[in-house]
Parts: C-alpha cells; structure tokens; sequence
DNA sequence: CTGATATTGCGTTCAATTGGTACATTTGGG
DNA sequence: CCCAAATGTACCAATTGAACGCAATATCAG
C-alpha cells in the first residue's frame, strides 16, 4: 500500500489517467526493453514553518533505495503538458492547485535512474505549510529540514541542491517568498524567511528601509497577535503594482 | 517495438553524422502512433558579428515549415547525456567542441511538434564567428540577426526569445561574452558586445572602471591594428582568477 | 500601577559605489 | 604639421549600502 497516488485524480474532468504505482515498474522496464526515454516530473516543493525552509519528500518505493526520501515525481502523460504534469502533482500530493510553480531544469543523465532511461523535468514550488497542514494524512510524507538532509534517492539529492541555489538567487530578484508565508505577514517574519533561505543575518533597519523602498508593501491596519512584546503590523505583497513594474535590462556588471 | 533511436554509429571524425531527415519522420510517426513522448535536444547558438548579436539558423526541412528558419536541434540518443547530446549537435554543425554551453530550459507543450509529442531541452551556445566562419559550408546554415526575425518554424520563436532573455541576464552576472570575442579583444569591443546584447548604451568610461575594478582582464601588452585611428590595448579575461573568487549568496533585494 | 524587558519603527551617519564630465594622450590621415 | 577620432586618466556629485542610536509601544511580573 505504500506509495499510492490518491485515486481522485482519474475522474478529474481534466482527463488524466494517473498511473497506479505498480504499473510503474512495468512501464519503466518496458521503455528500458524498447530503448526508449521516459520523461517525468520532479517537484521540489518548499515550505518555510519555525524559522526554518522545509521541502516535503516521501519515501522511496524501489528497494534499491529503501528507506531513503525522494522528491515527488511521476511520469508525463503522452497529453498534458509539462508545466500540467508538475500542477498534476503537486494537486495529488498537497491538494492546491493555486501555488507557484516553475520550471528549474532538466536532468538526463543516462545513469541517474536504475531501472531505465528517465529525463526529468525538476519543478520548484512554494506552499504555504499552515494552509497546507490538513492536507498531508499520508504518513509517507515528510517536510524535511533543507539544511539537515539524510541521503536521498536517485540523483535526486542533487536536484535538490541545484533548486535550492535556484531559490537562493531568485528569491532576491523575485517576489517568491510570498508564496510561503501568510497572506498577511510582519516584517520580522518576512525577514526570518530571507535569512532562513540565504542563511545571512541582516540588519533588520535596513531590511525594513530596503523593502518599503520598493513600495510594494501595503499595510493592512492589523497587528500581530499572541507575540510576548509589542506587535508589529502586519502587511500583504500587492501583487498587482509589481506586475506593472517595468523591467530594467541593465542592472550593471558584477561577477 | 521497432522504435529504435538512431543510434549514430559513424564515424565520429567526419564531424557531420547528422541523422537523414527521412530517418526522423519515420520515427516520429512511430513515437505518435506508440503513444511515445521523444525528446529532443535545440541549440540557440549565439554568435557576434559587425557589432550585432546574431544567432545560426537552419532551413527547416518539414513541408509544413517550408521556408521558414529553425534551431539546431535532433533527437536525444538512448545512451547519451542530455549535454552531450547538445555538444554532438554543435560539433556536427559547426565543428567545434570548446565551446560554452549551458541548458536554459525545456520546452513540453503537447502541440508544439506537428509530426508527434516531442519535449525539447534548449541549450544556449556562444562562439566565436571569425573561428567558426570556414566550417560553414552548409548553404542551408545562416547567421541571422537577433533584432531582426523573419518566422520560424515550431515554437522556435519562442525558444530563441526565452535564450535571449536569458542570455542578457545571464551576461551581466557571468563571463560568457568572452566566448563570442577572440582570445584578446579591445575595451572597445567589449562594450559594443554588451550594448549590442543589452540594447542600451553605456558611458565608455564607467564601463572601464567597471570591468577594471573587478581586476579579471590582462593587459597583453599589445594593441590594436587595422583601426582608423588611436589603437586601444588588447585585453585577455584571467578565467583562472574568476574560478578563484569566492560567490557571495547575498546580492540585496531588488525586484 | 509600575518598572523591566523585548521588539517595533524611524532616524542619522559615514563609507562605498555609481554616474557624469573634463581633459590630456596617442594614433592615423590629409 | 596640424586635425580628427579615439583611448586612457582624473575628478566631482549623487546615489546607494552598512552600521548604529534611540524613542515608542507592547507584554509580563510583581
């Protein structure tokens, strides 16, 4: 029983026909027997809960790699895009459907996969774990902390690895971090998020000053509550002015 | 299953094993009738040429794209690497092998191919045109300009504008430029690679100082020749200094 | 109520980087 | 021999970034 796709997505009006687990194995062998590539989906779902960037991993299936933690992944149907394929996922495994999500980059080793020749697609997504905490009933899943990690399976350790650096990056160039936290947050949190992720400590004047420069934060009128001092006031992202930001192309050289 | 992925025996040295085109007809109907998803590997390769970024194009061979411009691209081989798959396409096409190479993204719409689902990994690639000129002997090879595009075929359009942006992007935080230059190359040149790839025009001086103050090029001792005038000093970038600068993970928030 | 404590929110200061400009220098060409 | 057209250096102003001081505001213990 393990590992199992929740069943509800074969009567999804979208049409897709998920391949049970077991099936898997049958595939995989029968590509590696026609010498043909599968391709799938790797998600690298992040979560950020007690000051600390999660990603959520289930135990692997194959025994070669018994007892060691994998991405959430699946195969493509021959139908659905690959963008649909990674959305497919992470609406199986989480249940939301309303979550960033992008594409970070392929992996196709020849080796990195034992029982056939698999391409991977690796997506990268951020949810918010509070909404997301009623979801997860299997057991097999797991947030794991980013910093501490046990041995993974297949190369997926190194998937990891490079969307991590991903994120790192972008997160400073892009309006991701969001994506993890309430939608009205304090500018401590919204601090604890960055340090946490690019594992810096920063100034929290200068935090502040940096972000209300941007002009992208609104305040709401509310404060925090249930925190042993002074509460401070809580803001959202709005989406909608930094949409209409225009896009410098020169930011100067520096490497 | 008669699918059988070309397995590209010849002779290596030839240089040019490109796979007959009527070979890949034949198996892209068969991958459509299978049920199979292909997987492909297009190159976006750069070139710069009379101060202008252009990139090598081919004439697609489909009747359905009759005239019309495509990347280099060609089905991945069952036991090659997604990279070497791409440097097998560069070397077959223009006959080098050191040069810069970089994956930027996957492209997996399920309509993007007429003959069949083909998910296609593009690789962005920079060289030197003046090394690469004799090697052109293909008519239906062009250079084209990057400002200027007539159609192409596919969702290559799309491809191309993804690998631009992300090649202006890309530009500015790492030294890929060097690789469209020769090995020594005036301050001069430099700049018009960069305003010719950004599209914007940079103060002489301050682009100096810039590029100065990060302390990566030699002064060859020699200079120009051929120029109209007062000839500048030719540089070479110390790609051994640059490997030796440790990567900061903190560049400040700006989006 | 009151003071201790912790954190928010808002300044200031100073150094570093960037942008803009003046000008001397060096070559090729009439 | 002088001019045109670049290169190469020096300098100043404006902006940005890093470090830090301090009052205001909340909780909590007594």
């Amino acid at each position: 029983m393990s590992l199992k796709i929740p069943s509800d997505t074969t009567d999804k009006t979208s049409g897709n026909t998920v391949t049970p687990q077991k099936n898997i194995k049958t595939i995989l062998k029968q590509l590696e027997n026609d010498g043909i590539i599968g391709i799938s989906v790797d998600c690298v779902i992040f979560g950020f809960d007690d000051n600390e960037l999660k990603v959520l991993l289930i135990k692997s299936d194959l025994e070669k790699f018994d007892n060691k933690w994998s991405l959430l992944g699946d195969l493509v149907n021959n139908h659905e895009d690959l963008d649909q394929a990674a959305y497919r996922i992470l609406k199986e495994r989480t249940g939301l459907d309303d979550v960033y999500l992008e594409q970070v980059k392929a992996f196709g080793e020849v080796g990195r996969h034992p029982a056939a020749r698999v391409v991977t697609i690796a997506y990268c997504s951020l949810i918010n774990i509070e909404h997301h905490k009623l979801k997860i009933l299997d057991n097999e899943l797991h947030w794991h902390r980013v910093t501490t990690l046990s041995e993974m399976a297949f190369d997926h350790r190194q998937i990891l690895d490079v969307c991590y650096e991903w994120l790192q990056k972008r997160i400073q160039e892009h309006p991701l971090g969001f994506s993890l936290l309430p939608k009205q947050f304090s500018l401590r949190e919204l601090q604890n998020l960055y340090e946490a992720i690019l594992d810096v400590k920063l100034d929290r004047r200068n935090f502040r000053k940096k972000f209300f420069s941007m002009d992208l934060l609104e305040d709401t009128g509310e404060l925090e509550s249930d925190v042993p001092h002074r509460p401070g006031k809580l803001y959202k992202f709005n989406y909608d002015k930094y949409q209409k930001k225009e896009r410098k192309k020169w930011f100067g050289i520096d490497f």
